[in-house]
Parts: structure tokens; C-alpha cells; sequence
DNA sequence: AATCTAAGTTCCAATTTGGAACTTGTCAAG
DNA sequence: CTTGACAAGTTCCAAATTGGAACTTAGATT
């Protein structure tokens, strides 16, 4: 099988990642939430060869991650739309865990800092329903309307025990 | 610059990509979290090359990410560690984006109950110091301890305006 | 002793990537 | 109004990576 097929899958998770899964993509966002731009700061920041990033940004306007906007005249704008700013909660929690398993020693690349309560935080994902954090061995999958019969494991039961 | 060099930036998105942000890895996560454990059913389940299994495989044992376990004479089972498990809100967060966003019309394809509540849930991103759900542009990043001078953007401030 | 099964490894054609050079359209200066 | 600069790509090709089929190894089963 083909990793540009997985996008097909009954699987959110493999859904998700026929978007954002391949190289340098949730880089490129990463840089789209710290204000970048522009086709040449992207490739400045990222050091992505210019022929990967032109397709790379097609592919991330045309899902409606990015909004391609012109200023001036031939100039243009990439900006996250409401669906690429719903990808935060990925890209923080990306964050954290890299601060917490791929510390060199140096100590943590960046602090956040929330405006709401004017700490440093750290993510937590919590239940929508209850509100306690969510521990993957208390979650319990079951198939939804969209899964159908298929010999292969489709969707991310997210569970481990 | 190559994408295998991206995991020694110092930004703790970057790192996090170096050990989950290639084709297939986090596909692998997600059948480990369905409780898949053996080489040949990951392979089938994915319809990922054996070539490519194993060396995906490889790469996150030697990063702590999965352990290799020896059953019986010569079969192995691969296990999430507890590093691997602390991935699940990158998981989860990604399930719910695909939920929302790449939806094809036939609901979606697995449902989430949470045992603490027991209610069908959805993951929530909150702060871990005021509890209220995190807004990016809310969040405002600084330099911290590992940051040093660079040419790059290298850290994910992970705000938007 | 022959076969089965799991867990890989080997090999190579086909695809994808990185990087440098080139193009196109507008603006800004002389 | 001509020259040069700049932003935003596109083109091209060598080098690297991937997919897939076939092969290997070692213990278990018949």
C-alpha cells in the first residue's frame, strides 16, 4: 500500500494524516502560528527546498489549512484559517512531549505563557464530558456510524492496557 | 537541509517530529494503542512494506518509544512504554481534528467513551494552571533556558493573530 | 524429516526529494 | 524608461528513499 492512500482510510487518525503526516507539513504550521508568512520566510526558517514547499503549501490551501491571500500585487500571504488554528491542541501537545522525552540537558526551548491566568502552563487534555485529564487506559473505543466491515483494523481505538 | 537532521533543533516540535513525523510511525502508534503487539499484524493491518516495518520499528525502540519483548522462543511483542503511552494526546487531538474537518459524510468512525464519567467523550485541551481550555491566541511564548541565538525561528511559539 | 509460522533481511525498480539554476511579474532607483 | 532588485514560484536532474517480492533463519508442529 501506498502512504498517499492512507488519507482513505475509516480512520480519523490516518484522515489527519493524509494532511498533516508527511515531512516538514507540521512544520510549515508550526511557522504559519509563529507568524510566518510568506513562501520565502518559510523556506528560510524550515531550510525546505523551494520545490517541495510550493507543494506542499498548494496542498495545505486546497484542504483548507491555509488561506493563500494577495497583498499587494504579486505577493501573497499564507495564513491558518479556523481549521488550521484547530490543529493547536496537535502542535502543543507535540510541544510538551518533546519537552519532556527529547531534552538535551539545556533546558526547555520555550516557555508559554497562558494570558488568561498569566502562567507558564503546560497542555492538558481533559475529558469534554467530565473534565478529569483523560488517561488512555479509562477510554473505551467502539465503532461509529462511519466504520464499516474491512479485514483491516481502520480506526485508532486509542486504548492500551 | 534534510529532514533527518530535524530532530537536533533546537525546538521540542522538531524533536518530537524527528521520532514520530515520518510516513507511517504514527500509524504504528495508533495500531500499538489498538493493542497490536506483532510484526506480522502491524504489517498486515497497515499494508506498510515489511522493509520499512522493521526499520520504523527499530527506530522507535531505540528511542523508548516502544519495548521489544521476547514471548515464547523466538517471537517478540512490541509494547508501548510509557513514553509511547504519553503520546496519546498527540493521538487523540489528531482522531478529534479528523473527526471534524475530514468528516466524509458518514459520521465518524469510532466513538470514545471515557470509564471515569462514562459518557462518549471529546478531548479538550486545557491549561494546566486555571484549568480553562487553551485559545492560541491566548498564548503568549518566550524563550526558555534551551533557546539559543539562531538565524531560524527554531521554536514553536504557537501563537496566532 | 518435512512443513509451518513468525520475524525479519536482501535486492532492485520506481518514486520522491534536495538543491541549484532559471522564470515571471512588479516595484524602486537612477 | 532602463536597470536592478525582489518575491514567488517552476524546471531539471542526481541522489536518496520506498514498495514489493523473494529469500532467510530458527523454533514449533505434523
Amino acid at each position: 500500500m501506498r502512504w498517499t492512500d492512507i488519507e482513505n482510510e475509516a480512520c480519523s487518525v490516518a484522515r489527519t494524516l493524509g494532511v498533516i503526516g508527511d515531512s516538514w507539513t507540521m512544520l510549515i504550521i508550526r511557522d504559519a502560528f509563529l507568524r510566518v508568512r510568506r513562501f520565502d520566510d518559510f523556506q528560510k526558517n524550515l531550510g525546505i527546498s523551494r520545490h517541495r514547499l510550493s507543494e506542499r503549501l498548494k496542498k495545505l490551501v486546497e484542504y483548507g489549512v491555509l488561506s493563500k491571500e494577495a497583498y499587494q500585487n504579486n505577493r501573497y500571504e499564507y495564513r491558518l484559517t479556523e481549521q488550521g488554528l484547530e490543529l493547536y491542541p496537535i502542535l502543543i501537545s507535540m510541544a510538551k512531549w518533546g519537552d519532556k522525552w527529547m531534552d538535551d540537558g539545556k533546558g526547555v526551548p520555550m516557555l508559554y505563557k497562558h494570558n488568561n491566568c498569566d502562567k507558564h502552563f503546560s497542555p492538558v487534555v481533559v475529558c469534554s464530558e467530565c473534565h478529569e485529564p483523560i488517561d488512555p487506559h479509562e477510554v473505551t473505543p467502539s465503532l461509529g456510524p462511519g466504520e464499516f466491515q474491512s479485514e483491516r483494523f481502520h480506526s485508532a481505538c486509542l486504548t492500551e492496557t
